[in-house]
RNA sequence: GGUGGCGUGGCCGAGAGGCGAGGCAGCGGCCUGCAAAGCCGUCCACACGGGUUCAAAUCCCGUCGCCACCUCCA
């Protein structure tokens, strides 16, 4: 079975072909740490998550790297107060990497820091001025540009013409041949910190944006790898700009170019402008974090997701179904009978595979789940033990696969262990009890009193021919 | 001005020439002491106008509306 993915340069679906067979190299743009994460981000880093998972299911030896973008101009600008930009930089990436583990997202197989490869960005810049692809500033500012005149293919990766570009408003006039060409590398100013500055064969400066990505990605993944990721806004200019680098310092660069899409937040974009933003400490809170993870997966990668008021909870009723279904088929077949990873991985379903290979269509893939858990009900609800322990094993597979499945060990909260929990256990069992006697009386006051009691405090009740069950409400 | 995307039922959200994705909400039924959960059924949608075709949500042309990017962006 063949994986197909979206490849934004060709701007259609192909066949996924390794480099190295049985092998994946994946380079994706990590955030520049300059601000707390937020949803946009934590979408990202799930949706190569989602990638990377799948591929490895399919049997590939993935090698994901994402960078982490730890100098850059707005890093030293938030740096303000008596904070050092290195300190401040490295405190978001800690809440990266908190946030992004409370997603279950898997670190990467290396994340490297753009600080630590500046030598190996002189090297590639040192490399295009002696190709003719770039050149330091004929004034006194210690900058390189890169030449875009001087490559005919720039814009390949987003096709514009740079006739056609609009001019840019925003950006000091430099000494630039043309306001096309992008700083690799930036001349130390007086006002910026000695511990942002490295000497270079231009004077002392530091590195400009996207030259770090075509650095790390050759050092770490080799000048040819398989797939860059990164989210949709990054298309132009960052990954125009690597694009060039790389490709014009004769590098084949990434095969095939992945991109995610964006965040909205009630159909606009989120802006510190706007005061829209939405961030991932705030966010994973509104809702359990594999409810999140259920809401940032379920639409597929490519598609813009809308969020508003609301968006939680109807994730927390799809995923609840699954979750109820995988929680009373665990109580009515035996579970030493299932759980075994290979029987798992048996009972993956084809349409799901074939959904998930055919560009990682997880809204197709989850219907699939959906179709299964209503099938397990109904197999659990005709006493079909047999067909409901198949069916429970495939939904297994499934959200084992989407990093969703409910009772997989990340997502086991300390609700369910500890000396209160244990108390609370004997005390609802003891209520169940006294309400299973009222109904045996048939004072039905006094059991719907118990079961009213029990939902105030966030105890539901499920009643079954064969008693009670209870769980919390989250 | 350039490049690209979007418009699907009450809501969310896939699909991309012919077999009603899926979820939520609603309605009817089964189950239940009553509920909840679950199951069955129901709700036959694709911005608008043309065209191609035996057949169009899907392809083509046009129109309208919305959005993103064009050197801060995940």
């Amino acid at each position: 079975m063949t994986v197909r993915l979206y490849d934004s340069k060709t701007r259609s679906v192909t066949d996924f072909v390794p480099l190295v067979d049985g092998r994946v190299s994946m380079y994706v743009c990590g955030p520049t740490v300059q601000s707390s994460p937020h949803i946009g981000h934590l979408r990202s880093a799930l949706v190569y998550d989602l990638w990377r998972r799948w591929l490895a299911f399919r049997g590939l030896d993935v090698t994901l790297v994402r960078n982490v973008t730890d100098i850059d101009d707005k890093i030293l600008q938030a740096a303000t107060g008596s904070e050092e930009w290195w300190a401040l930089a490295y405190r978001y990436e800690l809440e990266f990497s908190t946030q992004y583990a409370r997603l279950g997202i898997q670190p990467p197989t290396y994340e490297p820091r753009a600080t630590a490869s500046v030598a190996q960005m002189l090297d590639l810049i040192t490399d295009l001025i002696q190709r003719g692809h770039a050149y330091p500033a004929p004034d006194e500012t210690g900058d390189v540009y890169f030449d875009t005149r001087s490559w005919p293919a720039y814009g390949e990766l987003t096709r514009q013409n740079a006739d056609d570009m609009a001019a840019a408003t925003d950006s000091e006039p430099r000494a630039k041949r043309d306001p096309r060409d992008f700083a690799l590398w930036k001349g130390a100013k007086s006002s910026e910190p000695a511990s942002a500055s490295w000497s270079s064969p231009w004077g002392d400066g530091r590195p400009g944006w996207h030259i770090e990505c075509s650095a790390m990605s050759a050092r770490y993944l080799g000048d040819a790898f398989d797939i860059h990721g990164g989210g949709l806004d990054l298309r132009f200019p960052h990954h125009e700009n690597e694009l060039a680098q790389s490709t014009a310092a004769g590098k084949a660069f990434a095969s095939y170019w992945v991109h995610n899409g964006l965040v909205n937040v009630d159909g606009q974009k989120m802006s510190k402008s706007l005061g829209n933003s939405i961030f991932a400490a705030e966010f994973i809170d509104k809702a359990r974090p594999v409810v999140v993870r259920y809401y940032l997966a379920a639409a597929h990668y490519r598609s813009t997701i809308d969020y508003h008021e609301g968006s939680l909870d109807e994730a927390a009723a799809a995923y609840d179904r699954i979750e109820g279904f995988l929680r009373r088929a665990e109580r009515a077949v035996p579970v030493t009978a299932l759980g075994e990873s290979d029987v798992v991985a048996a009972a993956m379903s084809d349409d799901f595979a074939a959904a998930m290979d055919d560009d990682l269509a997880i809204p197709q893939a989850l219907a699939v789940v959906h179709e299964t858990v209503r099938a397990g009900n109904a197999a659990l609800d005709a006493g079909n033990l047999p067909a409901a322990s198949s069916l429970r094993a495939s939904v297994i597979a499934m959200v084992d696969v989407l990093g969703i499945n409910p009772l997989a060990p990340e997502w086991t909260t300390d609700d369910s262990a500890g000396a209160g929990a244990t108390a609370l256990e004997a005390l609802v069992v003891s209520l169940l009890r006294q309400r299973d006697e009222a109904r045996a009386d048939r004072d039905f006051a006094a059991a719907d009193r118990i079961r009213n009691d029990l939902a105030a405090a966030g105890v539901q009740i499920e009643d079954t021919p064969t008693g009670s069950n209870w769980r919390l409400e989250t």
